[in-house]
DNA sequence: CAATGCCATGCAACCCGATTGCAAAGGTTA
DNA sequence: TAACCTTTGCAATCGGGTTGCATGGCATTG
């Protein structure tokens, strides 16, 4: 995972600093979208300033997306290969209420919604609630 | 807008104080989303704990629907008469990152989204960002 | 009417995720 | 080596949301 991140790096011309590379390799690790405290947590001898000023670089160069999912935290999901962040790569989000894992639901494209005149859309956060496979 | 408010409050069946009826009043009057940041400025001799509590209330009964906009506050809504808060009673809404207004697109029913087996929808919250018609 | 009980309200304090200021550490370049 | 820029760690702060507690209003009961 160390090595997928790094090349990923290069890929997206973000220099590889030690934080960013630990930070990726979870990210990339356990492949479920992440908040800034699952990552503290998980990298618990690096501080969450530079865990976030580290998520904040890594939205900057479309490396992560970040999740509104309504649970209070924000969450990080790598982006998949190709993404760049637009309109086109938006999908939905599934959060469940019993687990409080987040997925991405990357099949499904969002619909086209019919504005109001003269409205225009630049992004999107859609997110379903319920329950996933795993839970009762 | 008092009378309105006093209606609805007897039609959902909300004990109406007089904290409710601003609140309510208020809400009817600006037909937008608003914060509790929003009422608490409007109603600037009502206290913002109250104001919290009556919302809070509103949701249980149905009165409002909440809505997460990503803007980092909590908007609230009138629920349009006979939502009943369920699922098919949700609908899209717009926040423009100009003027940070949130619409509610009642004209868009939500489509069935194809969830991964054993995956069951229990709830929504579906955000379009752009700008609205009034916004450069 | 007085006593009781319940709910709504106001005020202050707290919680917690997000964010920032600042100095030290690292690495790069001249 | 010296100057410079970026990243990191630590501590403090911000801000929306939430809660504990005492008071107030109102209705019910005796
Ligand atoms: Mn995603
Ligand atoms: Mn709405
Ligand atoms: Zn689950
Ligand atoms: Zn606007």
């Amino acid at each position: 995972m160390i090595d997928k991140a790094e090349r990923l790096l290069a890929v997206k011309s973000v220099k590889p600093t030690s934080v960013r590379i630990l930070v990726l390799a979870h990210l990339l690790k356990d492949a479920k979208a992440q908040s800034l405290k699952d990552l503290e947590v998980s990298l618990y001898n690096t501080d969450r300033s530079s865990i976030f000023r580290t998520l904040k670089t890594f939205e900057e160069y479309k490396v992560v997306h970040s999740i509104d999912d309504g649970s209070g935290m924000m969450k990080y999901a790598v982006c998949a290969e190709g993404c760049n962040c637009d309109p086109k790569d938006l999908h939905y989000h599934f959060y469940c209420t019993n687990c409080s894992l987040t997925y991405c639901l990357l099949d499904n494209p969002i619909p086209i919604v019919t504005l109001p005149e003269n409205f225009k859309m630049h992004q999107a956060n859609m997110v379903i609630k319920g329950l996933c496979d795993k839970c009762p």
